[in-house]
DNA sequence: ATGATACTGATAATGGCTATCATTCCCTTT
DNA sequence: AAAGGGAATGATAGCCATTATCAGTATCAT
């Protein structure tokens, strides 16, 4: 990345200002609604960049991917299959297991992804609630 | 799946002989050349059902969905940037972990997924090779 | 100021996958 | 064996996230 541009600066700004897992689409929405106008292509392209350049990060999930601020450092996602919400956690005894088992296949591991499908605890709950009636 | 078709009997057939992670038009294609004749959408319904139904299990990578047979059990893979090949390992500290912080956050997982990306060794040592040149 | 380079935005194109729908297959029931 | 019905097939249109294209614009170095 080159330049830090207005466009840029306004996504970064907008994904550091919150703590969602945006999507290019949804991004464009927002900053079109307050003030801004990119374009759809812009938006992704300077995803793309913020992402190189390690000012933001991402997941990819099976239909698309979803942006988040950096400077929350690395961790793991738990994906509730029922509402969508996501949650994060990092464990550090898998972090280090899943060294370890790069190291023991001689595999340079540059990165990886753990995605935890399931049940959040307010869907659940919910639906506990309405098997009672 | 209420029938297992020749079609899909020829899917998880060819899935079973191979240890290969297919992408449907791999095996539409595969298939095809080999005496079958059946549509793409056939292949991607195919593989669904067999997959509902267990026989099969896949991958979400972050263009395309990959299948392989299932009676290989749960194992996690590990993917070379470089040249695309797939290795597959399963720890059990690692598994036991996700279980443990699933539980540990009221978070009722159904499955997961977890991704290593980096160099395998082959290409790290012709990149090593090369570099010395 | 000038030219080079990077970025933008509109839009076309791509690629994996799903929906549609007429046709065919196969299982049951008679 | 015939008939009826649910399921699967195959060709193809459509969907959706993302990338490519390209003309125009902004910004940097000289």
């Amino acid at each position: 990345m080159k330049r830090l541009t207005i466009q840029r600066q306004a996504i970064l700004d907008l994904i550091n200002r919150s703590n969602q897992h945006w999507d290019a689409e949804e991004l464009a929405r927002c900053l079109n609604k307050n003030g801004h106008q990119l374009g759809i292509a812009t938006v992704y392209r300077g995803l793309g960049a913020l992402e190189n350049s390690g000012l933001i990060q991402s997941i990819q999930l099976a239909d698309k991917k979803r942006y988040e601020r950096a400077d929350k450092g690395h961790h793991d996602h738990l994906i509730c299959t029922n509402c969508g919400d996501i949650e994060e956690f990092c464990d550090d005894k898998i972090e280090q297991r899943q060294q370890q088992v790069a190291q023991d296949l001689s595999f340079h591991m540059t990165g990886h992804q753990l995605l935890m499908f399931g049940i959040c605890q307010r869907c659940f709950n919910q639906s506990a609630g309405s098997e009672a009636l």
